[in-house]
DNA sequence: GCGTTGATCAAACGGATGTTTTAATCGCGC
DNA sequence: GCGCGATTAAAACATCCGTTTGATCAACGC
């Protein structure tokens, strides 16, 4: 192994494949591309990840595991030990938090780039989706089930999950009809402080939300 | 012109295009596929269509006319006049209703072509985008707008729109997010009956949501 | 100093792609 | 029956793709 230069050029490379598989997708993009984006040759990536899918899954594997760890940095991850002591006003906040931290970090500026790539493995899954799920999509569901359970005592499972599919969806919404919001507006990105204004209506909308389904309940036990 | 052949090729072409699009993408479909698909030599899409991408327009805009065709047929275009003389009771219906129509289309089985079609344009923003938006979201998010402004009276257009976003984008995610769906409930497609449910979810979920709205407005009103 | 090993490079390979060309075929009006 | 425009079919074209090959280079152990 040379001292600088191959490490180097491997990260380059995923660099380059970063950026380009989120702006065109897979297919989109040629290796050509991507060699020529990180200034290294066109066997480059073979050379140092096998085939184009595997530059592909080490991508994909390396966005995701850099937003969680970004998530857990920003304090945003919620244990389940801190979130059976906290008091209802405290998971309203917890709940805010995450809100806000998933808005911003998705749609920026910059958006980072594992909402393209989210977006992307919808259109078209490969093996890098159970890996995503796992290590991306549980944590951060089961988490945010753990604190709607507590914030609507006595709701099923289903209930729950319903609920929190509620808010991931609302939050969704805005990074995936980006295109689509941009048209419309006519604008070529989100206003300043827009991320933080959506999720000031989410965190409302469903805390409302949730309120009314909790009261509903306990009306419809009391009968 | 020829009686029925020519006819019938153009049109089998656009039936193969429709699903080959919505399936692989435009990148990840050939002609050939789409020819092969068709019955059809290679030169007829470049024949009837110009090119790749005029059919791929001309897939866009036939799906999208037709979604839009199906929901007037099914009643739930919402008529800005009528919306005015609903009472309270039969807007919250008619919400509920638009809300079961979209996702029973978007989730099927089996799930319309442009649930994936809008899905891609999302990921690689075509010039079929503005016809999209002008022909098919605008009128649809217009109308939720009308309903919902009549919900929660008073509340600034933004409100409005935030809410009606809030709303679609529950519907959205569990068609954009279908295969990641697939693989935590280890199935294939939705249980017969799911859109339904889902339905009625986002319904109570979003009512209950506007109610505290308004009630949170009137109170700061009263102040 | 020399062979070994890992990294980089230019060049080429086989295959697939969108498109074009050219010829054959079809159906109808005259 | 024949000509004519519209449609279909076969073949070829140029280009781009992912991948492979073989050579070159630098660093390191001995």
């Amino acid at each position: 192994m040379a001292t600088s230069a191959p490490r180097a050029t491997q990260a380059r490379l995923l660099d380059a494949a970063v950026e380009l598989f989120a702006q065109r997708g897979f297919h989109g993009t040629s290796i050509r591309d991507i060699a020529e984006r990180a200034g290294a040759n066109v066997a480059a990536g073979h050379y140092h990840y096998g085939s184009k899918e595997g530059l592909y899954l080490e991508v994909l594997r390396a966005q995701f595991a850099e937003v969680r760890a970004k998530l857990e940095r920003r304090g945003a991850a919620l244990s389940a030990p801190a979130l059976r002591r906290a008091s209802r006003r405290e998971l309203v906040g917890l709940l805010e938090a995450r809100i806000a931290t998933m808005l911003d970090m998705l749609l920026g500026p910059p958006p980072a780039p594992h909402g393209a790539l989210m977006l992307r493995e919808m259109c078209d899954p490969t093996e890098a989706m159970p890996i995503i799920v796992a290590e991306f999509i549980e944590p951060q569901t089961g988490e945010m089930e753990q604190l709607v359970a507590r914030l609507i005592p006595g709701a099923s499972r289903e209930t729950v999950s319903q609920i929190v599919y509620s808010i991931i969806g609302q939050v969704l919404f805005y990074r995936f009809t980006m295109p689509m919001q941009f048209l419309m507006r006519r604008e070529e990105k989100y206003p300043r402080g827009f991320a933080r204004k959506v999720a000031r209506h989410i965190a409302r909308f469903s805390m409302h939300a949730i309120d009314g389904l909790a009261s509903e309940r306990k009306r419809s036990r009391a009968r």
